[in-house]
DNA sequence: ATCACTATGTGCGCTAACGCACATAAGGGG
DNA sequence: CCCCTTATGTGCGTTAGCGCACATAGTGAT
């Protein structure tokens, strides 16, 4: 490989926690199918029950798994960014899921074809073990959500979903009304004011038509119920930052 | 292979869907490694965090997923019986689950050790397949167990719950106290309480000391969330019932 | 038959979140 | 600069579910 090439590998490697971990070989024989892919807000990857044609790596756009309900309410079941893909289930098998996949928040991402996926996943090597591990951080995530919408307030769940979606973008301001912030979390949108004015006023965060800015991290990570603790700690240890290469 | 061994197999693969699913090959070599395991009423079959060293195929017994929070709640994330088995994270890797796996309904049940599956799911064979799909279908049920956790209400979530738990034992009857109830779904036991009485009252079943007959389970149906059959249409979707062997 | 224990039923005040209606405010395009 | 749209703030009655306290009723052991 000229340095070129290898300089590309670097910085692309550098912008999804999943490139990271991809061992050489597999890398070279992926590398020619990743294609840039731009997300823009509001996209929906795949709709209910319809079949996936690419495995989506963000960068530094945020896709969040949703579910609607027949009566047209919603809920929120994960977030995907940097650390893992959208439309597990090209590989998990059955072609489609019952949730529904949007950009929530804008950026870049790459993505490679469906059946690139299969057939480099079925060759059982590490890709297929990294992509299970990152289902199984997926899942995590959907167990914790189950749980956190049983038995946590608005509040908390209000930091735990800010939390969750900056470890996401890397910044510390965040676009997105609090219509579509009550839209994830399946709550009315007043519901959304009120916590954020608590929050606000606790001097945690700046919140002005649709711009949030993070004043102190800290005080929303003790807002917050256990939840996002857990999801980050189980995240960090399925995908080690520093897997072998 | 002689007839005693054929009718035996035909027997044992009855017992479990996924059983039923894995082809002549695969079955040949899985069969030696089968073997029988009793599961008595609130057996944990892996505490939270802790290493799991069998997967497990129920065939009677039913498998509670839950999670319990800091505070001592707690709630039901899936619910595991002889359309599946429990301790996925075996072959999805990262070996533990923040979920403990308890029996909810003794029964009997196979285990296989984790390293022979583990080295059958590497062949990525059809035995990999089937467990895959499995397992997407387990993340449909808590996917929909989160989304009903937030917009549905107590009773029809104790509909939804008795409907999954009939349909893991092939009986109109099921034991089981309000208190276990009400520990599964997260929530009060008179809550659980108020509930049945309810349901008792329309006619759906009887509930007397910690048995529970089923009188007219199209009137549980009618009167559970969408939640219930979108888990059922799901799962046989992932997995039917003949599917090739 | 009695007793103790477990399972269930009931009442009551409380709170979070809901649904709805409407007030205000901040930008953006003409 | 004004108007219109979008985003946010607020009030109010309603409800589901909570926490707690206690009443009743099967059931099995002695």
């Amino acid at each position: 490989m000229d340095d070129t090439r290898a300089d590309e590998t670097v910085q692309l490697k550098d912008q999804n926690w999943l490139f990271r971990s991809i061992p050489q070989d597999a890398w070279q024989r992926l590398l020619p199918h990743i294609e840039e892919f731009d997300m823009s807000l509001g996209l929906v990857l795949s709709a209910s029950g319809a079949k996936s044609s690419y495995l989506y790596f963000p960068t530094n756009a945020i896709v969040s798994l949703l579910y609607n309900l027949e009566n047209g309410s919603s809920a929120e079941i994960a977030v995907i960014g940097n650390e893992g893909c959208a439309e597990v289930s090209i590989f998990m098998g059955g072609n489609s899921t019952l949730t529904t996949a949007v950009v929530q928040s804008a950026g870049k991402s790459y993505r490679i074809k469906a059946n690139v996926i299969i057939d480099e996943f079925n060759k059982a090597g590490a890709v297929m073990h990294l992509l299970l591990r990152y289902t199984q951080s997926l899942i995590t995530q959907m167990t914790q959500t189950a749980v956190c919408n049983r038995h946590h307030t608005l509040d908390q769940q209000f930091c735990r979903w800010l939390l969750l979606s900056l470890d996401r973008l890397h910044s510390n301001e965040l676009v997105m009304t609090q219509e579509l912030i009550a839209n994830m979390l399946g709550v009315r949108r007043e519901g959304v004011t009120e916590a954020a004015l608590k929050v606000q006023r606790a001097g945690f965060i700046k919140y002005a038509r649709g711009r949030i800015t993070i004043l102190d991290r800290l005080g929303l990570e003790k807002r917050t119920c256990e939840c996002y603790q857990v999801v980050k700690t189980e995240c960090d240890r399925l995908l080690p930052k520093e897997l072998a290469v």
